[in-house]
DNA sequence: GAGTGGTCTAGACCACTGG
DNA sequence: CAGTGGTCTAGACCACTCC
């Protein structure tokens, strides 16, 4: 069942086995997971060491504990997806809604000091400016400036922007597949330029969201900010406890 | 050193003493911590406990591990664990500011029908309201309101909830153990309330969150509903691709 | 009372890093 | 080489849940 020999910690080949399960449907949400005593027989193990296995996978989100009762496969699809990656336009549909864009801004220019910093490339290399306003079902909804490295993507401004999605074109075109993004959230007033570009008749509230995304294997792909009507987004995601 | 016989697991006591050190900059960023050897001498403790205090610590962010070298004090960047559920108390712990609170409202009241449906329970079932103005560093940050079952946790108002997080209280009182939380973030204008308790000159943005979080075995122990200055608070996230 | 996870011990061998 | 973290063992006692 497990090989005490080879290169593999045992916790990760028990772990690699309930995975296969769960994913295989031989294990439903809701349904109990061997408890630890019964695992340590079945693969000839230390107790501790099925632990280790069933904690990590508690961690990750697969399985949950209820206390003196044992451990159980946790729903997945309820939650999932909503602390993934996605641009406006999945955004969008996940929404019901239909994403669409006029180009404001689309451009080759030189990447100023704090912007090297942020896509860790050199100053004044090549980057795409992407200035668009993004609307849902036609309605301006948010003004979103993308910068991104000209290196890792020229010609990108040849294919169609204002229907396409730019992470679609990323791995259509470019065979791009996305990493990790940090983001961050703040509210603030409007300025003059989006007020009017997001056709508030007033003063009125924005949510500025700022996000960086890396690529799997490392490299900072776009830094992207954004202005959001206050009265019409919201930004939904899911926390997991740590410990 | 550390109490053998309290309530308090031993290696939360470790835990929570090596967060001291590095609070009050006895240890500074790329110090290197106790090794786990060390540390079980010093406390009296057998290695593994000592190594569960490390390596929650290091998966929550506060330290790093270099094979073969030993186990390093990070850098509070913007970096990890993120994602990961916190109460104000520990946000603000990792943004450097010490928090604490004014209470506005504590009381048992019947649940309203909205209410009940997020909380999952019986309309009119008796709830815990707590209303509380968030301090950063003893200046006014948010505006919090927390809806608790109250057969969750009978008692809860005869704890001090001026400088204990919610969040510990659940924890070391009732037991409880956190599981996901589902918040949106949205941009609007401080109304009137929140605007003198925030103490804003005029009209200015704040950013609503809403948290509804269970515990990793179901039930909804809390609703939460926060306003942040727009001009003293971002909030951060890291998304994952979903493949 | 029997089974569960939560914590803890006192050892052990390994691969890796540094001097 | 001595020290580090990574893994693993074979026990132990506890609080909890269900019957």
């Amino acid at each position: 069942m497990v090989n005490k020999d080879g290169p593999t910690p045992l916790y990760l080949q028990v772990k690699e086995s309930i995975l296969e399960r769960v994913e295989q449907h031989n294990l439903r949400p809701h349904d109990r997971v061997p408890s630890e005593r019964e695992l340590s027989q079945e693969f000839g193990i230390s107790r501790m060491t099925a632990r280790q296995a069933l904690s990590e996978m508690v961690r990750e989100g697969w399985l949950y504990v209820s206390m003196g009762k044992g451990t159980y496969v946790a729903e997945r699809k309820l939650d999932q997806g909503l602390e993934t990656l996605t641009g406006f336009t999945d955004d969008m549909r996940r929404r019901g809604l239909t994403a669409s864009s006029r180009i404001l801004q689309a451009a080759i220019i030189p990447c100023s000091l704090r912007l090297a910093e942020v896509l860790k490339i050199q100053p004044e290399s090549a980057i795409v400016i992407l200035e668009r306003l993004r609307l849902a079902d036609q309605v301006p909804l948010a003004l979103e400036t993308a910068h991104i490295p000209h290196h890792l993507c020229p010609g990108l401004l040849q294919y169609d922007l204002t229907t396409s999605s730019l992470y679609e074109i990323f791995r259509t075109k470019y065979g791009f597949r996305l990493g990790k993004a940090k983001e961050t959230l703040e509210a603030t007033m409007a300025n003059d330029r989006e007020r009017e570009l997001l056709g508030l008749a007033g003063p009125g509230p924005v949510l500025l969201i700022e996000r960086v995304t890396c690529l799997e294997d490392g490299p900072v792909i776009e830094y992207v900010k954004s202005a959001y009507r206050g009265d019409r987004y919201k930004f939904h995601t899911v926390l997991q406890h740590g410990s």
